[in-house]
DNA sequence: TTGTAGGCGTTATCAA
DNA sequence: TTGATAACGCCTACAA
């Protein structure tokens, strides 16, 4: 059953396709009354323009696409909404593409371009740490959002929005060393990781290095490979080991909510308590952590202004008012039930 | 600066579009080497197909949409999971389109339809109280995946995956009156809600009446509007309003897990316990319900099998095994810390 | 094995 | 205010 094109709708209306196009997409020359004559028979039809054959012929249409890498994390959701927000005030129209963990952010990217026409890009999640060459494939602007760039690449040729990981990391160990820890465990990513699973750890090492403590490496775990990473799932089986371990620890450091969510729940396991026992700290300011019994310390990030300044700078890219943007904003420790002086 | 296209790379090799076009799409009459070197020049110069133009030109594509209404519900997450497995071993492509929660998931669907000639749909979540002849726009199968439908639908017209909300909701209340729990409250969707909501709401008032309980409506609350449902932050606030009423009850069974860790919450700060003052149960079987402390009580959906089914029946709508099917999973009732006898 | 040409459904250009 | 017609980039008979 073939679809119901244009050409029907201006033959049943006795018009030219045209006309036909103008009405649909609200143009200034047509008269009102052959516009709502035509408006009337779309209606009756069920007629519904193929966005394919727009798109192939349109030179540009006002939309941005946000690419996100894992939609599994919670953090993303509150970002999203803002997204959206944002971009349907500045009455663009918004695609969330939905990117997996083994394919390639800047391909779908590039392919989503030139599909859809867009005017820009924001990425969300991932590591980054692609080539120049592949970069520059993207012809239009895009905007790092809560990503870890590489350090080798030119600050010059890319913007980005995020919290400093490295100095929150660290903001939350000095905090927990002021509190009187002195064995501080830690779940972080795995070590060849390049992104802020890095950037966290380093900060974890500088704070115990400032406050004249030696980094205990039996104390340093990774997330597993065979779980899903920054689930509570991993930071449960970790901590489980870290328990099992025997190794002595006052506090324990989860480089993301989640897994601080599965350590509380390995430690109650194991018949001890948080904080009497072991204190526990997450990062991101995940809801869960507010909720959850006892609440948990954690670094809260501030997502709506980090989605809010994405997608100004974004903008600002396509206006061409700024060639490169980049914004740290500082993130809140929020000190909560989970975490006790020693 | 124009994009480059297939007719570039035919002059650049010296050979016409047709050879390139086959050289792309695998086809079988060409020759190796030809093949080789297309494909390289194509990679040197980073030529990437236009998808608008591909689907506009193809008749049919081997790709599944799956639309998801709200993606904020991590329930979702697993499910997504298992359908790009499944999707994928049946070498058909996979595109997760996420609708708003005020916008017309059918609209959505057709325009997809349309432009990605699609061969088939899965709607996760929502409400589904759509007109006949609006679904009937929609041409290729499609199958509702844990979603209530309203009852005066034809089940012929439709398929449909889920567990029996009822039933299930039922088990639960009958689970805590089995514990000796006598004033059950609960916090369900809205009053107009018709779907899921209002089945497990159902569910709760039989048990009741089965137990010979009389429904006290001071102890049945809704979400409040201007929260996001079915959120933990709605629990909260919702379970603060309960408690401070001063009605009497024992038990709390909330009709999604993220309400329920909310409640916990609110019992908590009011400086009661769970489960020694109240009992409190959920419904879904997230993972956090697992990790939270106390664990909580709730209805684990069997996300994987319902997934899996779910593309199986879609599957045989589109080979013309069938015409349509319904099936019901059984839930299991998790029984864990946050209920006690009373 | 390869190339030419027509058409997919729409919008933009230009003339009426 | 309208309408015919040429692209948009690709795929696929059909021809060579």
């Amino acid at each position: 059953m073939a679809s119901i094109t244009i050409i029907d709708i201006a033959k049943m209306c006795g018009v030219g396709v045209t006309t036909v196009s103008r009405a649909i997409n609200n143009h200034p020359d047509i008269s009102e009354e052959t516009k709502a004559m035509i408006m009337q028979v779309i209606k009756e039809n069920h007629y519904v323009p193929n966005n394919s054959a727009r798109n192939l012929k349109r030179s540009a249409s006002k939309t941005i696409a946000v690419l996100i890498k894992g939609i599994t994390n919670p953090f993303f959701n509150r970002m999203i909404q803002v997204f959206e927000k944002e971009i349907q005030r500045k009455k663009y129209s918004f695609i969330l593409q939905r990117v997996d963990e083994n394919q390639d952010e800047i391909e779908v990217a590039i392919e989503l371009e030139k599909e859809k026409r867009l005017k820009g890009i924001v990425f969300l999640g991932g590591y980054f740490s692609h080539s120049k060459e592949k970069l520059d494939q993207l012809t239009v602007p895009f905007v790092l959002s809560t990503i870890g760039m590489t350090p080798d690449y030119d600050p010059h040729e890319y913007s980005s929005v995020s919290v400093d990981d490295f100095k929150e990391s660290y903001k939350m160990v000095d905090y927990l060393c002021n509190q009187g820890h002195r064995k501080i465990a830690i779940i972080t990513a795995s070590m060849d990781d390049v992104s802020i699973g890095k950037l966290r750890y380093e900060g974890y090492k500088q704070a115990l290095e400032d406050h004249g403590l030696e980094l205990n490496e039996k104390l340093v775990y990774s997330m597993k490979e065979s779980i899903e990473s920054y689930s509570m799932e991993n930071g449960y089986e970790v901590t489980k080991e870290l328990l099992g371990s025997g190794e002595e620890f006052t506090a324990l450091f989860a480089v993301s909510d989640s897994l601080a969510v599965g350590a509380c729940k390995a430690i109650f396991e194991s018949g001890k308590s948080v904080p009497d026992d072991y204190a526990v700290a997450g990062f991101d300011g995940l809801d869960i952590t507010y909720y959850y019994h006892p609440s948990i310390t954690t670094i809260r990030q501030p997502v709506e202004e980090i989605a809010e300044e994405t997608i100004k700078i974004l903008f600002d890219l396509i206006n061409k008012k700024i060639t490169h943007a980049h914004k740290t904003f500082p993130a809140e420790l929020m000190i909560r039930e989970s975490t006790a002086r020693k």
